[in-house]
DNA sequence: TAGTGTGAACTTTTTCACAGCG
DNA sequence: CGCTGTGAAAAAGTTCACACTA
């Protein structure tokens, strides 16, 4: 995202797509549970199962990686393990901090799978003066006033907000100057950060909502196609999901306002174009 | 993801762009901010700022949406508001269930943006007994027995899983064969299922594993390059990242078994080629 | 005049299909 | 023979740059 790519051409030729990378995890995975089970090698076609994706994309990101197959037999998975976890940096343990313990800090703090695979949480980290020194998942929460110096002590470089959205910026812009390159905002907000610095966001209504595009569509695809496809089993009798049928009395109101005022002139140059039924204003 | 593009041109020329779609949540809130600052009107220059993309990205995203703008004026962001919502279904509200009511459970049925925007906790499912009953977030949690009947009397149609990574399948396919569609998956676990269901993941690990492919690129390009470029506020003196100071003595070692038997026959045919320095096996 | 809407160029990612090797 | 590794084609996504218009 902000990893600069621009102003140098890598270090070589040891440029791996980022979407390649972003699917290393996935094999590991995938290797690690076979790994687990002692099966000794896996073919592209199978690892790809495992992992949800198509062999020849599998094949492809390997490619980016080395030759590190035999033809005819497949791939060693301890040694596919290995080598994945080298690329993705996983042979040393990464410091991590958390910051906002509230419902979801805590359940990260708590979250097994964070200190297994290569990476160990330093600290916990809160601005509620009342939340210091509690312990979470074994560990005291720490306030916010020490934040510098929690992470030039424990050298940390990756740092995870969970903060409400109001303070989130602040919290990476403190981060960041205390040496942190690396941020996991869980917080719905858009961080600005300088170059040099990687974001990723995890967003739970960002995925909601983009899953309520395909419901909409699939819902419209359905009611298109009268009665000939099969729809996916629908529930009780009725439309199905259109229109929720009151179980706590919240009736399917319609979440946002129409436009009205100035809006109306901007609505007019579209007129209400096929598609869109109901809701549509007057 | 499992939207079956092959098969079905879509309705028309009305195919919005994942990647688009995708963005689209980003554009709302942005509107929504400026919305309840009462802002009448945004270019796609302060609109793309405020949602951290670039403008040309943001007008092409808007031009398969239609013409929504005014030339040498912007958007109205209500009106906007109105027509981002309405393309991504959110005129309606959507009952949801969250099955798994462990830390992360909770802690997103805590979560206020979830019935903020157009989504509704219809539910709270466990498969523990012990939870049965139990309020959480003002809502009595039910047994996973009653998931079929709590999924078509609600109509609900998208399901957020919350469970272990060994329970995610086996729920998964019961929430399907109830009329579940779209599945939010927490769970560290490739879901498989059938085709014209959506399946969105939020992997904590995952995204933390290409955070630190990117910070240990960071870190060798920094070594590479000596004193030459200024590193990015190193905390204490050393090297800054690559070897954590001793905190709580947990020194860095290697997180991953270095490969051996047949692994090293795989080995041998690369040799330590470059790049590669400690760790490596001898 | 300021700022949208969009063809066209470019980049990245995915898919195909098959040569080549163990 | 079976399966990897990879060029080449196709598709998806991004960026450019400018005609156009309110």
């Amino acid at each position: 995202m902000a990893t600069g790519r621009t102003h140098r051409p890598a270090t070589r030729s040891r440029g791996i797509p980022e979407a390649t990378v972003a699917r290393l995890p996935l094999y590991l995975r995938a290797l690690t549970a076979l790994s687990e089970r002692s099966v000794p090698t896996v073919s592209s076609e199978e690892l790809a199962a495992a992992a949800g994706v198509n062999s020849a994309k599998l094949r492809k990101d390997f490619s980016y990686l080395g030759s590190y197959g035999t033809r005819g037999v497949g791939y060693d998975v301890e040694y596919l393990v290995y080598q994945i976890s080298r690329e993705l940096g996983l042979t040393q343990d990464w410091p991590v901090v958390i910051v906002g313990i509230g419902n979801l800090g805590a359940a990260l703090a708590n979250y097994g799978g964070f200190s297994a695979r290569g990476f160990r949480v330093a600290a916990l980290i809160d601005a509620d003066p009342a939340m210091a020194g509690r312990p979470v998942a074994g560990m005291p929460v720490q306030h916010t006033d020490d934040l510098e110096k929690i992470i030039s002590e424990n050298g940390v470089s990756i740092g995870v907000i969970a903060t409400p959205a109001g303070a989130a910026q602040q919290v990476s812009e403190r981060l960041i100057a205390a040496g942190v390159t690396s941020i996991l905002n869980f917080a719905p907000t858009v961080l600005s950060v300088p170059d040099g610095v990687d974001v990723r966001k995890v967003d739970l209504s960002i995925e909601l909502q983009i899953l309520a595009f395909h419901e909409q569509r699939k819902a419209g695809e359905e009611a298109a196609a009268a009665g000939s496809a099969p729809a996916p089993s629908a529930p009780s009798g009725d439309g199905g999901v259109a229109d929720a049928p009151g179980g706590a009395g919240a009736a399917p109101v319609a979440a946002v306002e129409p436009p009205a005022g100035r809006a109306a002139a901007a609505l007019r140059k579209n007129g209400p174009e096929g598609e869109v039924p109901a809701v549509m204003p007057a």
